[in-house]
DNA sequence: CTGTTGCTGAAGCATACACTTAACTATGAG
DNA sequence: CTCATAGTTAAGTGTATGCTTCAGCAACAG
């Protein structure tokens, strides 16, 4: 539970940069070079680079190098832990509505079974 | 970084802290106090005040003071604005994945050295 | 009234972040 | 071999973040 709160800090924080969730919408259509992912970036291969190894470091991006090419892949894994504490913080909400909603009703003078 | 901040921007960055996280974790239970969130955060209620901010300003949270007392609720609108780009950026890669494995079907090639 | 509670705001500070440039390595083509 | 391509790494810079302390202020109890 600690480890997974500790990498949620990375997931979140790497998702929070509009030039890394362009590189992972990229990758979301398929693999890609580091070149690729930095064609449409208005900014240097090196910080491209950098916000991909925030992305690696975060798990939601796996790479390999052949030759001089490194070819990066989305791990939708770490995405999915990131969105299932998102479902449930909704659902946990949408419970205690329920509850509120469940309080108010037992309240009244006459009790519901 | 000198464009205009998206809305996920400020949401995601609002998830990678571990305090507000826990913040909104108390809110998804039921509304609380400023001084209710801050309780069990090892930090000075300064601090609570400042990531509340963060928060209201990502629209997760929404306040309202009565008396001297600001009672806080969650907001999931924003927060499912955000589980969908997740969702889609998994939706877009596995039908990318099929179309790779598609694609390595047809091809074949008979290299690697 | 006085004192306490609940919260707010400003100033300060150390660290982290998002870049840049420039020097560098390693692969592949001619 | 040379040269270009693809990527890596280091150092530096300006800004943002996360926290602190302190000072203050409105609400409410006694």
């Amino acid at each position: 539970m600690l480890q997974q709160q500790s990498a949620l800090d990375h997931v979140f924080h790497a998702l929070s940069d509009p030039a890394r969730r362009g590189m992972l919408e990229r990758l979301s259509r398929g693999p890609a070079s580091v070149s690729q992912l930095a064609e449409p970036l208005p900014m240097s291969m090196s910080a491209v680079v950098q916000h991909l190894a925030v992305l690696e470091t975060a798990g939601l991006v796996k790479s390999q190098k052949v030759g001089r090419v490194r070819t990066c892949t989305l791990d939708t894994s770490v995405l999915t832990q990131a969105e299932v504490w998102i479902n449930q913080r909704r659902t946990f909400w949408e419970k205690s509505f329920d509850r509120l909603g469940a309080y108010l009703a037992e309240t009244r003078p006459e009790d519901e079974a």
